[in-house]
DNA sequence: AGCACGCCGACT
DNA sequence: GTCGGCGTGCTC
C-alpha cells in the first residue's frame, strides 16, 4: 500500500506529493485527508495524505527505496476528500503551497508542527573536564528526560560541540515529536496580588515620579474585574514597563488565560417560526428552491436594499435545503456575527446549527467544528473561514454582505471566501447565494453578463422609506467662517434631535484624537520610528501611537526638533469629535465606539445595548458601527468626513466610499419616523457621493464600470500583487527589479507588468516594501508562469532576507 | 524550510 | 591543523 503525502513544509521546492510505504499495522488508519508523521530527508515532518493506492506494492520512487509513514496523527481524517481537492485548486488559484491551503482549513486545535528533540540513550560516558555549560546541559537532560534542540542550543551554546559528538557516537538520540503550533490564543490578565486596601496604600506610597505606575493602579482599582493587560495599558495610557515594575514589587500578578468563553453559551434562543414573506421575498425563495432542486451548481445574487429582509430569505432557503437532506453554510462578516444574528439562526434551526466564531476559545471552536465533521449539525454559521466547514452533502452556501473586503484573507493563503464557495458549489452541485445592498462590482458585472442570476428586493417588509441624504460642502462652511468640524446644517440637525429625544449616529473613519502632530514653528511632524507614517495623538495617557505597528510614546511637551512649545494637533479623530460634541452641545450624552473602546470582551455588545436602551443621545464611531445594526429611535446619521476613503490611492476607493455611505445611511429611519442623513465632504461633486445621495446603485455601478474599463482594472482584467519586503532597502529594491524582469520574460505581451515601485508606505515595522502589479486576462497562461518564477527566486530571496508575498485578486494595492 | 555536505579564512 | 562561515543540493 502506497500513500501520497503533501508535507507541511510551505515552500515551492517541495510543494508536490511524495510517495510513502504504509506499514501493515497502520494501513487501516491511513486514508485520504489524514495527517501523518513522515521521515523527510534527515528529519521528520507532518504531512497530509492526499491519495492512497491499496493495490500498489512498489518499493521505490525515483530509483530510491520508499520510506514508510512513521505515525498516524488522527483517529479520523480531519479533511474530507473534497477539501483535499480544494487545497490543490487553491494552490493553483492563489499561487500558494498546498500545505498552506490545508493549514487554512484546519481548526487551530489541529494545527501542529514537529519539534526536534534530544534525549540520552542510556548512561552517558563520563566527561573528563566538562565546562560549566556542558555539565549543566547533561544535568538538564537527566532531569527532564529530553530537551528541545532549540532550547538546548540557546541555553547551553558552549555544549554545542559535545552535542554534535554525542549524536554521532549515538550517545544522544535525535527525535521529532508533533506538538501544537504556538497559535493557541491566550490573553494576559492582570490580577492584584494584594487586597484592594493594600493596593490603595501601595499607590499612595509610590514615588511621586512614578506617574505611570500610579495610573496603572488607579485603572486597576477602577476595573470591576481583572482586566487584560492590553486593556489596562490602554486605560492607564501606560507602557508595559510600568506593569512589569509593579509585578516586581509584588503588587500584581500576570495570569495567562485562554481567550474568551462562548459568548452565546448561556443565552437561550427562543424558537422562531417563519414570518409571512413579501411577494419579492417569496419569489426569491422560490428561485433558490428551484436551483436547489435542479442539483446543478448555481450562483444567485440577492440584491436587496437595506431592510428588504434578505436574512429571512436565507432562513427559508436553508429550511428547504435541510428538507432535502442537504447541508448549508452561511458566511457573515465577523463584525456582524452578533448574538442577535446567531439567535436568528439558532432560533429557527436550534441544535442543527454550529457557530464558528473567533470569539470562541480554541477548544470551543474545535467542538463546533467536530459537530460539523461528524454530521451532527446541518448548518454552519461563521465568518470567512467557515467556508471550509467539512460538510459532505452541501446544498447551499450563503454569503451575506458579499461585497465586504473581510472575505479576503489577508495572510497566506490570500483566498477569497466567495471564490472558494463557488468552487465548492460547483463540486457539490450546490447553490451559492450572494446577498448585498451594494454588490461588489465584479458580482454586478457577472450578473449583467448572465453568468450569475440576479434577484432584486426593493420592498421593505417593515415599511419605512429610504432616508433623505443631504451633502454638505465643507469648503462652503470654511468660506462662511465656520471652522468647526460640524457644518451648520449638521449642528442644527443634532440640536433638533436632542430637543425631541431622538437619537443620532455619527460616523468618522479615524480613531484617536488627532491624526498628526505638527510644530507650528519648524514644520516638524511626529513620525513613527518604525514606519513612514505620522503618529496619532490619543488622549488616554496622552500618548502618540502608530496605528500600524503599535509603537507608542509620550506626547512631546516641546518640539523635539526646534524646542518650540507651539506643537499643535491636526486631523480630527473620534476622540476629538467626542470632545467637540461635549463643547458644542453641553450635557450631550455620547457613546464612542472604536477599537480603543471595544477592546475588552463583550464591550461591543454592552455599548450597543446601552445606546439601544436610550442611555445616550449619540453613537459616535468608526467602520464598526456601519454594519446592519437596527436602532428604531435613530433619525439622523451624520458622516463627519466622507472623503477619507476617497483619498486612498486605490482603484476601489470610489466603490468603498459608495458602499460605506449606503451602509451608514441605512442606519437612519428604521422605525416609522423618516430618517435624515447628512454627509460632510470636500468633494461634493464626486459621483460616489452624489449617487449614494440618490440611492442609485445601478447608476453608480455603470459609471464605475466605465472608469474601470478605461483603466483596464477589474472586472475588465485581473491583478496579481507581488510585495517584496525586508530590512535592507537596497536588497529589497534589487530583488524587486529581478523578480519583475523574470516575470516580464515569463509572460507574453497580453499581460502587463507594472513596477517595481515603492509601496505607498515604503517602510512598515522597519521593513521596506516594493511592489509589482500584474494586469492580465489569460489566467491559465499567467499563473503557471508566475508560479515558476516564484519557485526560481525563492531560495535566493530568503538568503537575502527578502520576503515575497503574492496576492491574487488583491482588495487593496498597498 | 531544514539539514548535510563542501570548500575557504582566522583561531588554538 | 580545526572551527565555523554560508553557497548549493536534496528531501518519496
Ligand atoms: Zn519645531
Ligand atoms: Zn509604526
Amino acid at each position: 500500500m502506497i500513500a501520497r503525502v503533501v508535507v507541511d513544509v510551505p515552500v515551492a521546492a517541495v510543494d508536490r506529493p511524495f510517495d510513502y510505504a504504509v506499514p501493515p499495522a497502520l494501513s487501516p488508519l491511513v486514508r485520504v485527508g489524514i495527517r501523518v508523521l513522515v521521515p523527510f530527508g534527515p528529519r521528520q515532518v507532518i504531512g497530509f495524505v492526499v491519495d492512497v493506492d491499496e493495490a500498489d506494492g512498489k518499493t521505490e520512487a525515483a530509483g530510491k527505496a520508499l520510506k514508510a509513514i512513521a505515525a498516524v496523527l488522527d483517529p479520523e481524517p480531519p479533511l474530507t476528500e473534497e477539501l483535499v481537492a480544494l487545497g490543490a485548486w487553491m494552490a493553483e488559484a492563489y499561487l500558494c503551497p498546498r500545505s498552506a491551503a490545508y493549514q487554512a482549513m484546519l481548526p487551530s486545535a489541529l494545527k501542529a508542527r514537529t519539534e526536534k528533540r534530544l534525549r540520552l540513550r542510556g548512561e552517558p560516558p563520563p566527561l573528563l573536564a566538562p565546562s560549566a555549560e556542558e555539565a549543566a546541559f547533561v544535568e538538564a537532560l537527566r532531569r527532564r528526560g529530553h530537551l528541545t534542540f532549540d532550547e538546548a542550543m540557546k541555553r547551553f551554546p558552549g555544549a554545542a560541540a559535545l552535542m554534535r559528538r554525542w549524536v554521532e557516537e549515538g550517545v544522544l538520540d535525535v527525535f521529532y515529536a508533533a506538538v501544537d503550533r504556538a497559535g493557541t490564543k491566550t490573553v494576559t490578565r492582570v490580577v492584584p496580588a494584594v487586597d484592594p486596601e493594600a493596593l490603595r496604600r501601595a499607590r499612595d506610597a509610590l514615588s511621586p515620579r512614578a506617574v505611570r505606575q500610579r495610573a496603572v493602579l488607579d485603572a486597576l482599582l477602577a476595573a470591576p474585574h481583572p482586566p487584560t493587560l492590553a486593556d489596562l495599558l490602554a486605560a492607564a495610557g501606560a507602557p508595559r514597563s510600568a506593569v512589569t515594575a509593579l509585578v516586581e514589587k509584588g503588587l500584581l500578578h500576570l495570569v495567562e488565560e485562554e481567550v474568551y468563553r462562548d459568548p452565546y453559551a448561556a443565552a437561550s434562543f427562543a424558537p422562531s417560526s417563519p414570518p409571512p414573506l413579501t411577494a419579492q421575498q417569496e419569489a426569491a425563495v422560490c428561485r433558490i428552491s428551484e436551483a436547489l432542486a435542479s442539483g446543478q451548481p448555481h450562483t444567485l445574487l440577492v440584491h436587496g436594499v437595506t431592510g428588504s429582509g434578505k436574512t429571512e430569505v436565507y432562513l427559508q432557503a436553508i429550511a428547504r435545503t435541510l428538507e432535502s437532506g442537504r447541508q448549508a453554510i452561511v458566511l457573515v462578516p465577523e463584525i456582524a456575527l452578533t448574538p442577535q444574528m446567531v439567535e436568528r439562526f439558532k432560533g429557527r434551526f436550534g441544535a442543527r446549527v454550529a457557530v464558528l466564531h473567533s470569539r470562541l476559545s480554541v477548544g470551543e471552536r474545535y467542538d463546533e467544528w467536530r459537530k460539523i465533521r461528524r454530521g451532527e449539525v446541518d448548518v454552519a454559521v461563521g465568518a470567512r473561514s467557515a467556508v471550509f466547514a467539512p460538510f459532505t452533502r452541501l446544498g447551499l452556501l450563503v454569503i451575506d454582505e458579499e461585497h465586504e473586503t473581510s472575505y479576503k484573507q489577508e495572510e497566506q493563503p490570500k483566498y477569497h471566501a466567495r471564490a472558494v464557495a463557488r468552487w465548492r458549489a460547483e463540486r457539490h452541485g450546490a447553490v451559492l447565494v450572494l446577498g448585498s445592498a451594494t454588490p461588489a462590482l465584479e458580482t454586478y458585472a457577472a450578473s449583467k453578463s448572465g453568468r450569475i442570476e440576479r434577484i432584486v428586493l426593493t420592498e421593505r417588509p417593515g415599511g419605512g422609506r429610504l432616508p433623505t441624504v443631504t451633502v454638505v460642502d465643507m469648503r462652503e462652511e470654511l468660506r462662511a467662517g465656520n471652522r468647526s468640524m460640524f457644518s451648520r446644517r449638521l449642528r442644527e440637525a443634532i440640536e433638533r434631535r436632542l430637543s425631541c429625544g431622538e437619537q443620532v449616529v455619527l460616523f468618522l473613519n479615524r480613531r484617536g484624537y488627532a491624526t498628526f502632530v505638527l510644530c507650528r514653528v519648524c514644520g516638524y511632524v511626529a513620525q513613527c520610528p518604525h514606519c513612514d507614517l505620522s503618529l496619532t495623538y490619543h488622549l488616554a495617557g496622552r500618548m502618540l501611537r502608530c496605528h500600524t505597528c503599535g509603537h507608542a510614546e509620550p506626547e512631546p511637551a516641546r518640539c523635539p526638533s526646534c524646542g518650540s512649545p507651539h506643537v499643535r494637533y491636526f486631523g480630527a479623530g473620534t476622540q476629538r469629535v467626542e470632545e467637540a460634541l461635549a463643547r458644542t452641545f453641553p450635557g450631550i450624552r455620547v457613546i464612542r465606539m472604536d477599537v480603543d473602546t471595544t477592546r475588552a470582551k463583550g464591550a461591543h455588545e454592552v455599548l450597543l445595548g446601552r445606546f439601544r436602551s436610550g442611555e445616550a443621545d449619540v453613537l459616535l464611531g468608526t467602520q464598526m458601527i456601519a454594519k446592519g445594526l437596527d436602532f428604531p429611535n435613530v433619525t439622523l446619521v451624520g458622516v463627519i468626513a466622507a472623503d477619507t476613503l476617497l483619498r486612498l490611492p486605490d482603484f476601489r476607493a470610489a466603490e468603498r466610499t459608495f458602499q460605506l455611505l449606503t451602509q451608514v445611511a441605512g442606519r437612519a429611519g428604521r422605525g416609522e419616523r423618516p430618517g435624515e442623513v447628512i454627509v460632510q465632504t470636500y468633494a461634493p461633486e464626486h459621483y460616489s457621493i452624489r449617487l449614494a445621495q440618490s440611492h442609485d446603485y445601478a447608476a453608480f455601478a455603470e459609471r464605475e464600470l466605465a472608469v474601470r474599463r478605461k483603466g483596464m482594472y477589474p472586472p475588465f482584467s485581473r491583478l496579481i500583487l507581488l510585495t517584496l519586503s525586508g530590512r535592507d532597502v537596497r536588497a529589497v529594491q534589487k530583488a524587486a527589479g529581478d523578480v519583475a524582469a523574470r516575470i516580464r520574460r515569463a509572460v507574453d505581451d497580453t499581460a502587463q507588468v507594472l513596477g517595481p515601485s515603492p509601496s505607498p508606505v515604503l517602510r512598515v515595522n522597519d521593513r521596506y516594501r516594493f511592489q509589482c502589479v500584474l494586469k492580465y486576462k489569460n489566467e491559465s497562461l499567467v499563473k503557471p508562469a508566475v508560479k515558476a518564477v516564484l519557485a526560481e527566486v525563492e531560495r535566493a530571496l530568503s538568503a537575502q532576507g527578502v520576503g515575497l508575498s503574492v496576492d491574487v485578486d488583491p482588495m487593496v494595492l498597498w
